[in-house]
DNA sequence: TTGTTCTTGCAACTGAGTTGCATTTGATGT
DNA sequence: ACATCAAATGCAACTCAGTTGCAAGAACAA
């Protein structure tokens, strides 16, 4: 399981063609074990002790960004959120729903929004969808 | 015409119980003439010498969100766009096209994107849908 | 007009993200 | 295995959009 996880980060940085280092790496690990998008205080967090400089996290969020491995997800308190591409399809992209109430943030997967057709010459690569209003939990409570 | 903006404005206020104030009638009053999200330096520029401070700038218009007669419409370069609501509906929101190559954003009002149902207990209140690609004139000269 | 409450302005602050530069490291060819 | 070079990293200092606390001013109701 964890030599699966370390294959498949590998695997991915080979086929974006970029140099396999210890800080992306462990960066990518992060991203596919938390199943939700992280800030790069949280993917620092995970990583722990031996994790690399800030700078070096958020040149590296950026260049997988490039190369369209990892999605800036959404931004919350004037942070952005990453997470891995790989549930994202060219047809899907999941949306975020964002709780006006607890502030809380879901990834809505089983939620289809279909990609928005080109549209008057734009070429449409990514479509990000962001939901607020209240949760199940705040909407019961209310 | 100008008459007529100004009373719009002074509508607005008023049916969302808000004091009516010279910074908040100013800032509203650019917003509609924009057309177009505004960052609070574009809005402070375009009222012009007399522009309130930015703190109230930033208070009024977390004010107008909270009432929801003004949308955050997207973030680009760490900063929040800010556009009236007006002509968004409960069935619709306009969504914001950024081309990734000249980085400008437009709103794409003729693009219908239905707003999404309610889901598993989410009650949805604002619905926010950012594309990113090619604008028309990018992907000619590319 | 008066009193209360909300709004504004100023100054100082916060903190996510950036930049420049010296150092290290992964990939490639020999 | 080793040399080479472009690319990646770490550190320190910086940027700047947005925030906070507080005193002074303005809208609204009685």
């Amino acid at each position: 399981m964890k030599g699966e996880t370390k294959h498949k980060v590998q695997q991915m940085l080979k086929s974006a063609r970029l140099r396999r280092t210890k800080p992306r790496s462990d960066i990518l690990t992060a991203l596919l074990k938390a199943h939700q998008p992280l800030t790069r205080e949280q993917i620092a967090e995970r990583i722990g002790a031996c994790a690399p400089n800030k700078v070096t996290i958020y040149r590296a969020l950026e260049t997988f960004v490039a190369a369209d491995i990892v999605h800036k997800a959404f931004v919350q308190n004037r942070t952005w959120y990453f997470e891995l591409s790989h549930h994202c399809t060219a047809d899907q992209c999941h949306p975020h729903f964002c709780c006006r109430c607890c502030g809380r943030t879901d990834c809505l997967h089983e939620l289809h929004i279909p990609m928005t057709a080109d549209s008057g010459g734009y070429i449409i690569q990514h479509q990000r969808v962001q939901l607020e209003g209240l949760c199940p939990k705040c909407s019961k409570s209310a």
